[in-house]
DNA sequence: ATTAAATAAGAATAAATAGTCTTAAATATG
DNA sequence: CATATTTAAGACTATTTATTCTTATTTAAT
């Protein structure tokens, strides 16, 4: 069950890092957070350019520059990264893929699947990328052995 | 969110049509069932091998000669059908894709995760086809326009 | 100015998934 | 036996997703 593409799972982890290990007011550069996390530099890097355009992070070029959270980590919730990740259409899916699908008289799975998908977006868009550092900090949990 | 391959929605889909429209101890040929549903006779033929190889169809070759439900429609679960196509890995997966993942000290999203992905697999361990099928025919639902 | 350190942009390549096509084998019927 | 019908097997192609690579731009420091 492949819910998140590698992009949003690496983008995620990443996110994690940088809120779990907070660089106060400064930028933290891709690279440290692509070698910490044992992710790709060049892929990490596209991904956050995605982030940022989707005004999840700030960046800022040249020596000492990297990258930084745009708002709090308290106000940024997965289900954020998500949408900016997966695009926002996300939630649109049909479980089994029927054309011209009406919902008038849906398919028989969709009453089952149009709450799990609700579940999920609830929770994510509950989840705040502070409350699961504080996990991590907390030493409940772990980002990585 | 992409939940199942094509081949999963095509196979379920198909299977749907198949219970939904028996024919008596006959078995229904694969080109029937991929024009009525509209799917790639060539792609449903190599779909339907799986699950003939996995016991959910039995097959006939030659002239009336098709496919058949191997078992009662009411024992074969979406569980059967799905794990059958998409491997008996599916319900293993993991939201974030950590590597070296240990489940002593888990990731902050595997609480949440666990139980979406029980609740799935308990929904799909207890719809049986004809259940579905039942819904079909009795009109509150459509498997196509 | 020059250099070094960083992200931005997007082309190029690789791998996985989806879909098509060709040939073979089985079976029924005349 | 000859032919038509149907699935089996697997090679082939196309599309999407994942990953890598190259070049450009921005910025700080000397
Ligand atoms: S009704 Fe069925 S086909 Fe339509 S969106 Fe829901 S699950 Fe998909
Ligand atoms: S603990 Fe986290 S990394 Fe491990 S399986 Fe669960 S969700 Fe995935």
């Amino acid at each position: 069950m492949k819910a998140l593409s590698q992009t949003s799972k690496y983008g995620i982890r990443a996110l994690l890092y940088m809120v779990a290990n907070p660089s106060q007011g400064e930028y933290m550069s891709i690279g440290e957070i692509a070698k910490e996390m044992d992710l790709s530099f060049h892929f990490l890097t596209k991904i956050f350019r995605e982030l940022t355009s989707n005004g999840i992070l700030n960046s800022y070029r040249g020596p000492a520059g990297g990258v930084a959270l745009a708002k709090s980590a308290e106000s940024i919730m997965l289900l954020d990264v998500v949408l900016a990740l997966e695009g926002n259409d996300y939630f649109d899916s049909c479980l089994l893929g029927f054309p011209r699908c009406g919902i008038a008289k849906p398919c028989p799975v969709h009453e089952f699947w149009k709450v799990a998908k609700a579940d999920l977006k609830d929770h994510f868009s509950n989840t705040s990328l502070s409350q699961l550092a504080e996990k991590i900090n907390a030493d409940e949990v772990r980002l990585y052995d």
